[in-house]
RNA sequence: GGCGGCGUAGCCAAGAGGCCUAAGGCGACGGUUUGCAAAACCGUUAUUCGCCGGUUCGAAUCCGGCCGCCGCCUCCA
């Protein structure tokens, strides 16, 4: 077997080879920090933080390098573009530095919460300028490149391969451009290197062509090249970052090194919200920390973060995914199975009896594993994975219920969880704190009461007394549930 | 206008020529269990894969037409 991708340069499923044994370099394409992160976030960084902990799975050593980009994302093209970073510093006045860093932490805090690794390297844009200038320097002198006016652009009638990637040729681009070209450019389709800043703009660096800030296509061709290699093995990033800006990389790097830049090109599929494209405008725009929160008109309660990476794992990485109430909620009930058998698991091993693997389960969970395997293969189809962990959670229950299987079979089902659910997936957590805030510790104390009323009125078969506090605890938000060995409670 | 993708059960979603009389999840319904529930387990829920034709011994999977939806071409993950 061996691990398939879908490579977007060849439009093939090709056998994935690193260029140097057991050792991965991956660049993907990070966020543009002048908002919160939202659910199309969440799709992109999940699909390649499950890339990263699959090949690690697999014993590469993989080095995984996320840009924030933090200067030179304009918010139109040619010369007519302002600063993203820029004018939300302006919006909430703020330094574009202070702007950018509180949107990073914003986005790294999500993130974690989505139980996204983080990258061995995140390297800021801004910090980066002294090797921009280098990269443009190179392009200037090897012919790629011009200057117009403090302005420095990429001649790209000059690089063959220029629309290689996106399969586009820069005849048809020209029929279709809608937007207005800069006049400093001598081709519509050269795109910019270095401009030049004007005074009021405040994010300026000096230049061999004198004050200005680096063009956003730049800055990833630089860092990869600095951390990564001029050739690397895995690039990343999101379906619509195909044309123009991965092209762009490709024509600047290869331009400069003379060497392939990308191996394999994985671009990972949009989402909608309620069936359309997601945008302020149409009401649809969720952040992470609304649907953390349930804090948005479009959706009726809370989502677990694990439960949104969960739907986001249940589609492939290529496909468009559709977030909607219904769709989280559906996810939402499905990681709490997951969750509620892996907990009740590790609970039952420190119970059952000790004694040797049972020789059948072994042979069941060695099944799982290999079909798991096989599906993450398949350029990394998450969907018959995850349909593995819920075999898993049927195989688990139902030992449970045999309450026969010794000590180590359980601790083995709970490896097999760890193994394919948490190490890969990212699903299943290695702790469940009991309660996990503070406010929950004082909750429990309380429902733990309420719990003891109830027992007791139970005992004395005084069952409409019995019922009515079990229904008075739903009406806020607890379920009770009479187990074997007590009465246990949780959240709705 | 150019380029690309999608349409599979009530909903989400795998499958890409025979292993499909189509995974898995959610929901719904029936059963076991329970004082009753909840949870769990068992079972039922697409003879059919947008529609119409074609290729083939054989098609959800390939080809053509049609209908519908979406994305990119301008910033976006």
């Amino acid at each position: 077997m061996g691990l398939k991708l879908y490579n977007s340069l060849t439009r093939r499923k090709e056998d994935f080879e690193p260029l140097e044994e057991g050792k991965v370099g991956i660049y993907v394409c990070g966020p543009t920090v002048y908002g919160h992160a939202h659910l199309g976030h969440a799709k992109s960084y999940v699909s390649f933080d499950v890339l990263v902990r699959y090949l690690r799975y697999l014993g590469y050593n993989v080095t995984y390098v996320q840009n924030i980009t933090d200067v030179g994302h304009l918010t139109d093209d040619a010369d007519q573009g302002e600063d993203k970073i820029g004018e939300a510093a302006k919006k909430e006045k703020k330094h574009p530095m202070a702007l950018a860093e509180s949107y990073t932490c914003s986005y790294f805090d999500d993130m974690d919460k989505l139980n996204c690794l983080r990258p061995d390297i995140s390297p800021r844009a801004s910090g980066h300028i002294v090797e921009q200038i280098g990269l443009v320097k190179t392009l200037l002198e090897k012919g790629y490149a011009y200057e117009v006016q403090g302005s420095v652009y990429f001649d790209v009638s000059k690089f063959e391969d220029y629309g290689k990637l996106s399969g586009r040729n820069t005849d048809e681009m020209l029929a279709g451009a809608r937007v207005e070209v800069s006049a400093d450019k001598e081709n519509p389709v050269d795109f910019a290197l270095w401009k030049r800043a004007e005074p009021n703009h405040i994010m300026q660096w000096p230049s061999p062509w004198g004050m200005g800030f680096p063009g956003w296509h730049l800055e990833c061709s630089v860092m990869s090249m600095k951390y990564l290699g001029k050739t690397i093995d895995i690039h990343g990033g999101g379906l619509e970052n195909k044309f123009p800006h991965h092209e762009c990389e490709i024509a600047q790097s290869e331009a400069a090194n003379d060497a392939q830049f990308v191996r394999y090109w994985l671009h990972n599929n949009m989402v909608t919200v309620d069936s359309q494209k997601m945008g302020k405008s149409l009401n649809n725009f969720i952040t992470l920390k609304q649907a953390f929160s349930g804090s948005h008109e479009r959706l009726t309660r809370s989502y677990d973060p694990l439960a949104v990476r969960q739907l986001i794992l249940n589609s492939h990485y290529r496909s468009p995914l559709d977030f909607s109430d219904a769709a989280l909620f559906a996810g939402q009930s499905g990681y709490g199975r997951i969750t509620e058998t892996v907990k009740a698991i590790r609970k039952r091993v420190d119970a059952a009896a000790e004694g040797e693997l049972d020789n059948e389960v072994a042979d069941q969970l060695a099944q799982l594993k290999d079909k798991f395997e096989a599906a993450m293969d398949d350029d990394l189809n998450t969907s018959v994975a995850l349909s593995v962990v819920f075999e898993l959670v049927r195989l688990a229950n139902k030992l449970l219920e045999d309450n026969s299987a010794t000590s180590t079979t359980l601790e083995a089902v709970d490896d097999l969880f760890g193994a394919l659910g948490g190490d890969v997936l990212g699903i299943v957590r290695d702790e469940y704190p009991q309660v996990s805030a503070a406010d929950d510790a004082r909750v429990d104390n309380v429902v733990k009461i309420v719990i003891g009323e109830r027992s007791a009125a139970r005992e004395q078969k005084d069952f409409a007394r019995a019922d009515e506090l079990r229904k008075q605890l739903e009406s806020c938000g607890i379920i009770l549930e009479d187990k074997p060995d007590g009465t246990q409670w949780r959240w709705k």
